[in-house]
DNA sequence: TTAAAAAAGTGAGGCATATCACTTAATAAA
DNA sequence: TTTATTAAGTGATATGCCTCACTTTTTTAA
């Protein structure tokens, strides 16, 4: 953990910017950035929910804790405040939040980030519109989970990893098949199937975690038919 | 439409507790009351979002056009906002709301709400809770869906009727057997198999959509299983 | 009050995906 | 390097639910 001055910020949000150079100093010392490695924790389900993390870097996995058993329910990367619904909504965490990358983590103190959002409209407004693109998307992930079939989701998923995370057609999947299975709502059997299925008919070249996505318009067309 | 006084209006939510006499007035004069019956939808998906709606009375339906068919993503009742994110986070809603009982809505201007979100960062921290709070709700109904089995769906889907919506044993779902299918992501016929198979092991009395719980403890037992 | 239309209920068979049991490959540890 | 451990891949079988085709009941309209 180390100080900041968050006023330098080069990582600072845009609800950030909205705070004044009082509020920014105050910030300052009620934040504390640590380093996370990959599998470890940053938010956990069932722990009192005392700051508002906020991703300078990395890439993370959503998980709570369903009937049947742990859930993956979303992937996110930096820049993006991780424990607002949790720290806001209850007490206590209702879902935890781990390092799928090397991550690098503010910490703020709950109670300074409320009285922000209590003192300052423009801030509270950029978090609720932050808050609304979430909803929004949580809700169309939330559609395509239980209309989809596999091969739907897994070329979903693979698109989704380019455009949205990575920015390539080319990378290394931060998820092992276990993780992207329960991501995707089925077995590590059938993504194994699937993904290999997608690699034998060319659509991407493929091994093991790291996808070259060949024929994008043939994954599309596979995403959306479900 | 009827222009009305919110200042007196006895449905007035928590957020809007924290509003002025001045913002009030200013309320007042963009606000406009309307009646749903049934079935009429209150916002559409692909329209402008140029409106907040307000729930003041009734029961409705939230459901989004899916990769395969339209859903339903959830049923809310009043009092509650129903278009913050639709409103705020784009300019074209993203989902649908229609009526599933006889409904009051006050459609609030969007400019007029985003002001006082602006202003107000008392007013703009009670939403956020607001929407913190669903969030969660949210994230537990996904995986709900994604992890139980039909059995505890419906199991759960009958115990949220009585507890969430009517607080009470009894009631009249507001739901034919397609569109509970549809909430639970299953088929007409599984649905109907399922409800009657509770109704025969005398879990529930059942007269189609008239719903007495008889054993809740059952139920709960089902519900929570998956 | 009867006819028409819509909603609900039911049985048989099919299918997508889960489960199980195992092999092979990759990574980590000794 | 060799061994141990974990992750990935694969075939065979099982199963929960869907689909289809139809009947019965309820609601609406004439």
């Amino acid at each position: 953990m180390k100080k900041l001055n968050c006023k330098f910020c080069k990582f600072k949000s845009v609800a950030t910017a909205h705070l004044n150079e009082n509020d920014l100093e105050i910030l300052s010392r009620n934040c504390a950035r640590v380093n996370f490695k990959p599998h470890e924790t940053i938010i956990r389900e069932g722990n009192l929910s005392l700051n508002i993390a906020y991703l300078k870097n990395g890439i993370v996995k959503y998980h709570i804790k369903g009937p049947v058993k742990e859930q993956i329910i979303k992937i996110a990367k930096s820049p993006s405040y991780l424990g607002i619904p949790t720290a806001i909504g209850d007490r206590i965490n209702h879902y935890s939040v781990s390092a799928l990358t090397q991550c690098e983590v503010c910490f703020i103190d709950a109670e300074v980030f409320k009285q922000f959002l209590h003192r300052n409209g423009q801030f509270a407004y950029e978090i609720i519109q932050l808050m609304s693109k979430n909803e929004l998307e949580n809700f169309r992930n939330c559609v395509n989970r239980v209309q989809k079939q596999i091969r739907g989701k897994v070329a979903e998923a693979i698109l989704f990893f380019a455009q949205e995370i990575f920015q390539s057609n080319e990378y290394t999947l931060p998820l092992n098949r276990e993780e992207l299975a329960n991501l995707l709502d089925t077995t590590r059997e059938t993504v194994c199937r699937t993904i290999n299925e997608f690699a034998e008919q060319g659509y991407i070249d493929l091994k093991i975690r790291k996808i070259k996505i060949l024929k994008k318009d043939k994954l599309e067309k596979i995403s959306h038919l479900g």
